[in-house]
DNA sequence: GTTTGAACCTGGAACGTTCCAGACCTACGC
DNA sequence: GCGTAGGTCTGGAACGTTCCAGGTTCAAAC
C-alpha cells in the first residue's frame, strides 16, 4: 500500500490508485501520447492536477535512456555569449530538448564545466568559443556530439561566420566613405581573430590601399582596446578609420577616442564586430559587424539534434555569413587627411 | 561507423564484473564510503578506469531520493548578477552541491526559469534579484527553501546589502571631499532602489546639504544613466558629484561626461554601487560602493543547505555591509563651485 | 454467429543506482 | 573449545518512470 506522505511528492501510482487506472496508462497520458479514452484522460489529468503530481525527470530520463538535454558551455563574462545563450534558449524551445548551462569564470575552466555537464548525461555538447585544445575536444567527440560555435576547429561540428567576409564589409564600407588609413586593432589569439586579420589585410589590398595597412595587438576585452587605441593615437599620422576585432574591445577604443577629445565619427571612424547588445546601447551606438546570432543557433541546435539521432554526416563546418549595421560610430572621411 | 557498443555507457554492473566483485562493493568505492578493503578498492578503480566508467546521477539521485542541486535562476544581461553566478561557483564548490543554472532573458521569464529548475528536483532555489511578486514567491518556499540575493522581500530568506548604509558612505566620501551639490540619480522600482534613495537623502540631510539634493530617474541600464546625465547636465548650475543607483548605468553616465567634454572627477565627481567587474575596468576606473558578493554567497548557499537539511529557523534577512571603494572618479570638488 | 481489428487498458520487466540485512572470514578474549 | 566483534563483502529490494507484450471489449465485416 502506498501512503500519502505530505514529505514525499505524489508518483504514477499515487495518480493511478486515485483515478483508478494503472501506472502505464497514466503514463501515457501525462506524455499525451495516443491511447487512452477522452473520459479517462480526463480523469487522470484530474487527478494529477489533485496531487499536485509532477513527474520526475530523473525517473524518467533514467528509463527512457535519454535526457533530453543539450549542454551548453559559454563563458559568462562574454558579452557575445551572453548573447547567443540567449538566442539558444529560444532555438531550443520547441525542438523538445533542454537546455543545461554551465557557465566558465576565472574560477571554473573549461574542463570542470564540461564534466559536470557530462555528468549529467547531455546528449550533445554546445560549446561557445572553446579555447580546449582541438585534440581533446577531438576525443570529446568520441563520447557524445559536440558543436562548436564561434571557433573553427576540425574534428567537431563548426558553426561559424564567415570572419574574413566581416572585415571585408567592414572594409568596404569605410573606403566607400572615402577613408584610406584604416587600422585594425586584432584580437591575438582569440577565435576568429586570425580570420579577420586576413579579411582586413585582403579587402585592403582590393581597395589598393596595401600601404595603409596598420595592424595593432588588441584582445577580447576593454582593456586590451584602450591600450591598442593609445598606442594608434600616439602616431604622427593617426588613422581617420579603426576596425576592432569585437565591440567589447571597441568600447575601449571609443572610450579612449572619447577622453582624447575626438569626435566620433567626424574625426575617426570605428567599426566593431558581433552587434552584441554592448553596440545597441544608445550611447554606444556603434557601427559594427553582425553575427547572425539567430541562424547560427538555430543551426547549432539542429545540428546537435540530427546527431544525437544518428544521422551519421562527416563532421562539417557551417559558415553562415555576417553583415554590417551602420549605427553612429561611421562618417565619411575629412577632406583635410 | 564503430563495432563497439557505444551505445551503451559502462555501468557499475560492468565494472563489478571485470573486477570480480559485487555491484555494491562498487557503489562503496566510488563513493568513497569505508567498508572496503585497500587491495579490493584499487582493483575496483583501475577496472572503473580502464571502463571509462563514470556513475550516472540520474539513476544515483533517483535512488538516493536526492538531488543534491541547488537552482540558481539569474539575469544573464545583469552584469552583477554575472559576478554573483561566479562567486555562487566557488561559494558551492566545497559544499557537496551542485549548481544548476537557469537563465532569465528577454523571451524567458523568471516563471519559465523556475519552473524549469523545478523539473530537475533542485533541493533549493537561489534567485538573484527577482522580480517575483512577494506571494508566489511565498508560495514556492512553501515546495522548496528559496534564498533571495540582493532583493528584500518578506516570507523567504534573503540575502541582502545595507544598501540605505551604502549611500550614506558615498555621500559622506563625497563631503569629505568638499562636495555640495551632490546629485542621485535612482534605480527606479528596481529592488534595493528605494532604500538606496532614502540612504541618499539621509547622508544629505546629516551633512546639512539638504536643500541641494537632488534626485533624477535612473534605472538599471546604461541607457538609463545616459538619459539622466544629460538631464543633470541641462541645468544651469549642475551637480560637482554625482551618486548612481549601479556601476551600469554609471558607466552611461560616464559617457554622457566624456562627450560633453567634462572631466572626471575634476569636473564632476562620479561614484557607482555594486562594484561588479565593469567599475574595475581600467578605463571606467569607477569609484563604487561595493556589495560583498564573496560573503553573499557563502551565506546564500549556507542557507539554502541549512533549510534543505531541515534547520528550521523562521524566515529571516541577513544584511550585509557594503563598503567603499575608491578608484579615479572621485576627486576634491572645485573651489569655484 | 463467428472472425477481425481497432481502441483501450493492464501487469510486469527494465533503467543504474543506493540501501539494507545478512554471510563469511579472521582474530581475540576467555 | 566457544562466543563475539570487526572488517569485508554479497544479494536483492527499492527509487519512479517507460516500454513491451499482452488482454479486454465492442462494433463492423464476413
Amino acid at each position: 500500500m502506498h501512503v500519502t506522505n505530505a514529505e514525499t511528492r505524489p508518483t504514477l501510482a499515487d495518480v493511478a490508485a486515485r483515478a483508478g487506472v494503472s501506472k502505464s496508462l497514466v503514463s501515457l497520458v501525462m506524455r499525451d501520447e495516443p491511447g487512452a479514452g477522452a473520459e479517462t484522460r480526463r480523469r487522470v489529468l484530474e487527478a494529477a492536477d489533485e496531487l499536485g503530481y509532477h513527474p520526475d525527470s530523473r525517473a524518467r530520463l533514467l528509463r527512457s535512456g535519454r535526457s533530453r538535454l543539450l549542454g551548453v558551455v559559454f563563458g559568462i563574462q562574454h558579452a557575445f555569449h551572453v548573447d547567443l545563450v540567449t538566442a539558444l534558449y529560444t532555438a531550443a524551445r520547441d525542438s523538445g530538448y533542454e537546455l543545461a548551462l554551465s557557465a566558465v569564470t576565472p574560477n571554473r575552466d573549461e574542463t570542470e564545466a564540461t564534466a559536470s555537464l557530462l555528468q549529467d548525461r547531455c546528449e550533445a555538447l554546445i560549446m561557445l568559443g572553446p579555447q580546449t585544445p582541438a585534440h581533446t575536444l577531438a576525443r570529446l567527440t568520441t563520447r557524445l556530439p559536440v558543436v562548436v560555435l564561434a571557433r573553427g576547429v576540425r574534428g567537431a561540428d563548426v558553426i561559424r561566420t564567415a570572419d574574413a567576409d566581416g572585415l571585408h564589409q567592414a572594409v568596404d564600407h569605410l573606403a566607400r566613405l572615402g577613408h584610406q588609413r584604416i587600422a585594425h586593432i586584432d584580437g591575438g589569439r582569440a577565435p576568429g581573430a586570425a580570420d579577420r586579420r586576413r579579411g582586413y589585410r585582403e579587402a585592403m589590398d582590393a581597395h589598393g590601399l596595401s600601404r595603409h595597412v596598420q595592424i595593432v595587438a588588441g584582445g577580447l576585452t576593454e582593456e586590451k582596446g584602450t591600450t591598442a587605441a593609445r598606442a594608434l593615437l600616439d602616431q604622427s599620422q593617426p588613422p581617420t578609420a579603426i576596425t576592432i576585432f569585437n565591440d567589447r574591445c571597441a568600447t575601449g577604443v571609443l572610450d579612449v577616442l572619447a577622453r582624447g577629445g575626438l569626435q566620433v565619427p567626424e574625426d575617426v571612424s570605428v567599426v566593431g564586430y558581433d552587434d552584441s547588445h554592448l553596440a545597441r546601447l544608445a550611447h554606444i551606438n556603434l557601427t559594427t559587424i553582425a553575427q547572425d546570432v539567430h541562424t547560427m543557433t538555430k543551426l547549432a541546435v539542429a545540428r546537435a539534434i540530427d546527431r544525437i539521432e544518428g544521422a551519421n554526416v562527416a563532421h562539417r563546418t557551417i559558415v553562415v555569413p555576417p553583415h554590417l549595421v551602420i549605427r553612429g560610430t561611421t562618417g565619411p572621411a575629412t577632406t583635410q587627411s
